[in-house]
DNA sequence: TTATCATATCGCAATATTACGATATATATT
DNA sequence: AATATATATCGTAATATTGCGATATGATAA
């Protein structure tokens, strides 16, 4: 136990799944925020803006770029973080995909 | 350590990141899509459907409902389940809102 | 009342996540 | 070359999550 039976899913809900975890974190949305609204790449200053440890934030820009939302380029001695634009509205379409089903109750409720 | 640091962050990033993080596993998904196909309420046919026990179903209804996304309510001796469209279509909005900025970057990438 | 379903809760083991200090790496500056 | 700066990775402690068997609760049926 403790670990999640992936197998007995489909894939597009293991997919969306583990999209909506990795989001699913204070920090990570702060991080995104911050990269949208700085609108040019940031680096470090997350480390004095969110207050978390400079190893923390770099795992949670590790998870965000993982899932591809998130993108990071070397610009000499720091690294340049910016969304995915792409990988972004893809994600929101398969959100909305699923949260536009029509999920009126027929009998109860 | 261990324990996300929810006092660094906005109430907004809190709420969001919460809702995200119950839907973000694909058991939780796997339920949701089921009860809206199913449209009428239903009760432990989870059980058979997904192949989990009967005890983690049931866990997992109870982070849905604390959530808001779906309500129970007691029909005999089964309890009949369904989304809560209002909390449902609220979410959706605000991860729309958070969604629908204008990613860009600027300068890098 | 007793038996039988349906669901919830408890307790626990396995595993995952979060956070951080220490250290490694890689580039820029002196 | 030596130093400074920015970021990544490692190792680890604290905590959270997942899943399940066992048991409790609560309603219906016999």
């Amino acid at each position: 136990m403790g670990i999640t039976r992936t197998e007995i899913y489909s894939a597009e809900h293991n997919k969306l799944g583990s999209m909506l975890k990795i989001l699913g974190h204070p920090a990570r949305i702060a991080i995104l925020q911050y990269i949208i609204d700085q609108k040019t790449c940031i680096c470090n200053d997350l480390v004095e803006e969110l207050g978390l440890a400079q190893a923390t934030i770099s795992q949670h820009l590790k998870e965000l770029k993982n899932i591809g939302v998130i993108q990071g380029t070397i610009e000499g001695k720091s690294v340049c973080y910016c969304i995915d634009e792409k990988i972004w509205k893809e994600f929101q379409k398969q959100f909305n995909l699923f949260f536009d089903q029509d999920v009126c109750a027929r009998k109860c409720c």
